[in-house]
DNA sequence: GTGGTCTAGACCACG
DNA sequence: GTGGTCTAGACCACA
C-alpha cells in the first residue's frame, strides 16, 4: 500500500501526476517528515508504471528537497524546507498571474477566486 | 506592431506562450472585443514562428472563444464568453487546488496567498 | 428590406449561409414561386457581403433550380422541383447518415431523433 | 488492417473524412471502449497520409472525448459520453433543422425522413 | 488579401 | 516505441 492516494489520468506525464500526488500527500500530513519513501522497485510495481519513470519521480522529488535518499538505508521525507518566505511567496508568483488571467478571463471576480482559495486550504487543514 | 507584449522563451511550445499572452492582453483590456486580430501571416512575420504554428495558435483561441475568424475577412477579437459563473467557477478547481497544495509546501500562510492574489488582480486592473 | 431573414454568423462561409437561409424561405413560404428574388447589387449592397459573393449565391441557388434568371427582367424564385421522388430521397442519404451517427454517437435513442425529426417539420409547417 | 474501413475521397478534407469514418466505427461498435487505437506513425502509413494529418486526426478524435492519449504508451478508445441526454439533443438540433429543410426542399413528406432515418439506424445497430 | 489543408521532415519529451 | 511541437513551403476556398 502506497502512503500517498492517486489514480493516474490520461493527457498528463505520469511522472508529473505521482510528483503531485507526493506533494499533496506531504501538504495534507499525510505523509510526515522522516517517513520511509517507497522504493523505486515498489513504486514501479504497485503503480505499474515503468522503472523508468519511477526513478525519474524519486529525482525529481529529491531535487526540490522533498525526498531524502540514505544510500544503504532508502528513501525518506525530508525535513521542512529552508527558503525563506519572501523566496517562496516569488516561486508563486507566475502560478497565481496564471490563476489570476484565467479567472478574470471567465468574467469571475476577486472574491469568486479568494473564496475558492480559502475553501480549499481549509480542505487541506 | 503587435497588439499584446510577448518576449518568447525557450522551454515552452512557443504557441502556448502567445496564446496565454493574448489571454492577459484581453483580460488586462489590451485587447477588447472587436478588435481586429493579426492575420497569421502578420503573426507568424511579427513573431519570427512558421505560418502554421501562427494558425495553431488562432485556431486554439478560436476554440476557446476568444478569437472570431471570418473566412476571406480576418481574425477579430470575440465577445465576451457566455459560460454560466458557476461553471466558469469549476474550471478553475484545479488550478485553484494546484496553488494552495504549492503555496502550503512552500510554507506560506493563507494570507500570503490572498495577498498575491488581491496585488496581481489590481495590477491587470 | 429582403425576403428572407439572415443574420450572418462567424465560421462558415458567407455564401453558404445566405443559400441556406433561401432555401428555409422557400421551405417556409416565405419566399414564393413568381416572386422576385433581389439583384446581386441589392443582395451585395444590403447584406454588405462582396458583390462577388452575392453573385456566386444566385449562381449557386440558380444551379439548384430554386431561382430563375430572367434577361433583362431580373431574377425570380422558379416553380418547384422536378426530379423524382426517389432520386430526391437519395439526395438525403448522406445527411441522414450524418444526423443517424452523430446521435448514437451522443447515446440518444431512435425515438429521440424522430421526435426532433417531426418536432421540426411542424415548425416549418 | 486498420480497425475502421474508409477509402478516401477527394473534394473534401482527408483528415475530416477519417474522423467521421472512426465515430462510424465507434458507433456501429466495431471499434469498443478500450481498444487500443492505431498510432499516428500506423495511421498515416496505413492511409498514406502525412504523419502530421493523422496527428490532427488523433487531437480531433481526443479533443470530442472519443478517444484517450496515453504518452509514451499509446492512443485507445474512450469510455463511452458523459453529457447529458438533453445536452446531446441539442447539439443535434442545427443538424436536424438542416435535413428537415432539405427535405421539404426536395418536396419530400415527413414520412419519407422518418422511413430514411429509421432504415439507417437498423442499418447501424 | 484572408484562413484552411496538406505534404515533408527535424527535434524533443515520455515510457 | 509513443505522441507533441516546430519549421518550410505548396495548394485551395473565400471575399
Amino acid at each position: 500500500m502506497l502512503p500517498f492516494a492517486i489514480t493516474l489520468q490520461s493527457g498528463q506525464p505520469v511522472s508529473e501526476q505521482v510528483v503531485y500526488a507526493v506533494k499533496r500527500a506531504v501538504v495534507a500530513g499525510r505523509l510526515r517528515p522522516g517517513d520511509a519513501f517507497p522504493s523505486v522497485r515498489v513504486l514501479s510495481q504497485e503503480l505499474r508504471i515503468n522503472p523508468n519513470t519511477a526513478h525519474k519521480i524519486v529525482a525529481a522529488l529529491t531535487a526540490e528537497g522533498l525526498l531524502e535518499v540514505r544510500p544503504g538505508i532508502g528513501t525518506l521525507v525530508a525535513e521542512a524546507q529552508t527558503a525563506s518566505r519572501e523566496q517562496r511567496r516569488q516561486f508563486l508568483a507566475d502560478e497565481v498571474e496564471a490563476l489570476v488571467v484565467e479567472a478574470r478571463n471567465y468574467g469571475l471576480e476577486l472574491d469568486d477566486v479568494q473564496d475558492a482559495v480559502a475553501k480549499q486550504w481549509k480542505k487541506l487543514s
